[in-house]
DNA sequence: GACACGTGGCG
DNA sequence: TCGCCAAGTGT
């Protein structure tokens, strides 16, 4: 019989060999009884959802900088946090990052909920985030179960039942484990232990403080698991996309509704994203002018379909006037404020 | 439960 | 080149 899996001995192994990261207060500060800033710990953990670490840090520290409380971050400017947020993907968080910095900021007057039940209220923080809020910031314990959690316990339990049916009896086997001590350094250190060692390809067993107590481990199938349902296949889309440059160097942007891909993102004036099984979509110049097209496409794959996009640019005089989108000068618009896909078609039609 | 929703890195 | 994957949420 293998030995229990032990809360204790992944704190130990944290204590040893937690990551440096900008918005965490690392166990021997913690041990000291420095607090974390919810405020930081709720930003990140909104940034870090679906995304790498290595992706957020810049990001985070960006935002820290510029808007160090949930009060400055609640009174900035929908685009200024749009255009800083752009290149980090699914917009929806950005989105409903402002909305919760504002019901915080208003409702509460600045100060984070430390409940977990009003927690999952806020905008964009559902079961996983406001489980690690309550932990890492308020040191409550809370089960806290993301992909990394998943993972870990598929292997301990060498669980065989394909996600998302599994979730149910994954998140029971994290429950039985998450200790009343130290939760907010636990929370940190399984999904730590997720990141370094017992990574989805070939995970690192023989450096695993769970080695002993682990199932898959034992039977030799942590690697296969979790076990996955299988994927569908992406369709190819296509689409027109408008550059239209004035004369005195400003572009013709326009912001994208706020719901749907890309909702509340700046970007160029378009056609339809239509798949290329049928017919192409209808085209519809922004503005009148001689548009020529540009050689190549811009490629990009989104969560769920392949997007091959035609470029077009034109030339426009000062007193030609759009039927969609502004014309933004540069001072106030960079490429960097674009998600990726628009930026792609920019250095496209830049020659790059 | 299923699907929409981004992006960059890696093998 | 291509599929997989990353600290999920909203509908």
């Amino acid at each position: 019989m293998r030995d229990p899996a032990d809360a204790a001995d992944l704190l130990q192994w944290y204590d040893r060999h937690a990551r440096d990261l900008p918005w965490r207060v690392g166990p021997s500060a913690r041990a000291k009884g420095i607090a974390p800033d919810p405020y930081r710990i709720w930003l990140s953990e909104i940034m870090l959802q679906q995304t790498t670490v290595a992706a957020v840090k810049d990001y985070f520290r960006l935002f820290t900088e510029r808007w160090p409380t949930v009060d400055a971050l609640a009174a900035a400017p929908d685009a200024e946090v749009m255009a800083a947020w752009a290149g980090l993907g699914y917009y929806a968080r950005a989105r409903n990052l402002l909305k919760c910095a504002r019901v915080v900021a208003e409702e509460t007057g600045g100060v984070f909920p430390a409940d977990h039940d009003v927690l999952l209220t806020l905008p964009g923080v559902g079961p996983y985030t406001a489980a690690a809020i309550s932990a890492i910031a308020f040191d409550v314990p809370r089960v806290v179960v993301d992909g990394n959690v998943e993972r870990v316990m598929a292997r301990l339990h060498d669980e065989h039942t394909p996600l998302p049916a599994a979730k149910p009896i994954l998140t029971a086997y994290a429950a039985a484990l998450t200790p009343n001590a130290r939760p907010g350094d636990y929370a940190q250190a399984v999904m730590d232990l997720g990141a370094t060692i017992c990574t989805p390809k070939r995970p690192a067993c023989g450096l695993c403080p769970w080695r002993t107590s682990c199932a898959a481990w034992a039977n030799g199938t942590a690697a296969e698991l979790p076990k996955k349902a299988p994927k569908k296949r992406k369709p190819v889309r296509q689409g027109v996309a408008y550059l239209a440059r004035r004369v005195d160097g400003a572009w013709l942007l326009e912001t994208r509704p706020d719901k749907g891909l890309l909702g509340g993102m700046l970007g160029w004036p378009g056609t339809d994203w239509l798949d290329v099984e049928g017919p192409a979509p209808d085209e519809d110049p922004p503005i009148r002018a001689e548009w020529k097209t540009v050689g190549g496409e811009a490629r990009h794959t989104f969560t769920h379909f392949h997007l091959r996009l035609v470029v077009k640019t034109a030339l426009v005089p000062m007193d030609r006037k759009p039927h969609r989108g502004d014309f933004i000068a540069l001072p106030d618009f960079s490429p960097s404020d674009l998600p990726t896909v628009m930026r792609k078609a920019f250095d496209l039609a830049q020659g790059r």
